[in-house]
DNA sequence: CGCAATTAGTTTCCTAGTAGACAAATTCTG
DNA sequence: CAGAATTTGTCTACTAGGAAACTAATTGCG
């Protein structure tokens, strides 16, 4: 019953890849997503679909690759992550005239709804995610972050 | 919304996206694989491969689980890859007496010669992984990383 | 001792994500 | 204008990774 799953840990000497930025990347993240999941718990939700639904809602008729780029997100893989959303019908597919390649897309009113219903969690769980580092320290990651992502920083989007 | 906010290099509003952790980390850490394979690109070697190299390198008679719990790789992942580094002959399996359901890992004489020949390519990447930052930057995330991680820094323990 | 519970690793099946070929629309060039 | 090159999204096939059921060995408890 006791599920604190304790585990025999012999001291592991990580050498020198417990300096390394990727892996100590990759840890980072996967603590950052159980996070997600852990506060997502009610609402079966993956932080790709939050993601797109945010920035689709900020940014109405953004084209599926534009998405991509910005996200991070293999144009392939949009392509099937859009086609599932547009059949849990969150999101509006619609080519333009001005370019019939193109795919502009748009939250529907139950995306919106969908939306409106998730952010909350999302929200409570960004307040508290950094948990083990004080507010300052916080910042200083997300500025770090930023800066080695070449992203601006500010939050003045001028 | 008419307005169409669709052309390829319109800005994109990633609101309160662009300031969350598990975003940011997510960013981070596909940008430091990409360095990882540029830098590696003649080696055809995962990161994953390399980490686990540099452990049983330097923690001989490593067991699978105690390995895959500190790099955060699921179990099942590990039994796959050992398989595969074993066929490759980089590593050595042994079930110890005192517990035969375990298993021991250790590098071959191949698994030497080969992270021998892969460290020093790794070991540069990681030199210049962070690139976009200064050195005073560098070290700061990495400090804030492994205390957001809960890991012991080896420099300073606050 | 004998049997339940736990642990280590494996296997099977499934999902997320990628690579690369592809088709259609558009743009570029002579 | 015709035809090449590029862009946009999709499709197929493949790899990485994970959840859960499973085997075998060990431990705990009557």
């Amino acid at each position: 019953m006791a599920d604190g799953a304790k585990t025999p840990d012999a001291p592991v000497d990580l050498g020198a890849l417990g300096e390394s930025l990727g892996f100590l990347l990759r840890l980072a993240q996967l603590r950052a997503f159980e996070g997600f999941f852990e506060a997502m718990g009610d609402h079966d939700v993956r932080p790709g679909e939050v993601s797109v639904l945010m920035l689709i809602a900020r940014n109405p008729g953004l084209r599926q690759g534009v998405l991509a780029r910005h996200l991070s997100i293999k144009r392939a893989h949009m392509a099937k992550m859009v086609a599932q959303m547009e059949r849990s019908g969150w999101i509006d597919r619609r080519v333009p005239d001005d370019d019939r390649r193109a795919v502009e897309l748009s939250l529907t009113e139950a995306g919106r709804k969908y939306l409106s219903q998730v952010q909350p969690a999302f929200d409570t769980h960004e307040a508290d995610a950094a948990r083990p580092l004080s507010p300052q320290d916080e910042a200083t990651l997300k500025r770090l972050l930023k800066r080695y992502l070449s992203l601006p920083n500010g939050k003045d989007p001028t």
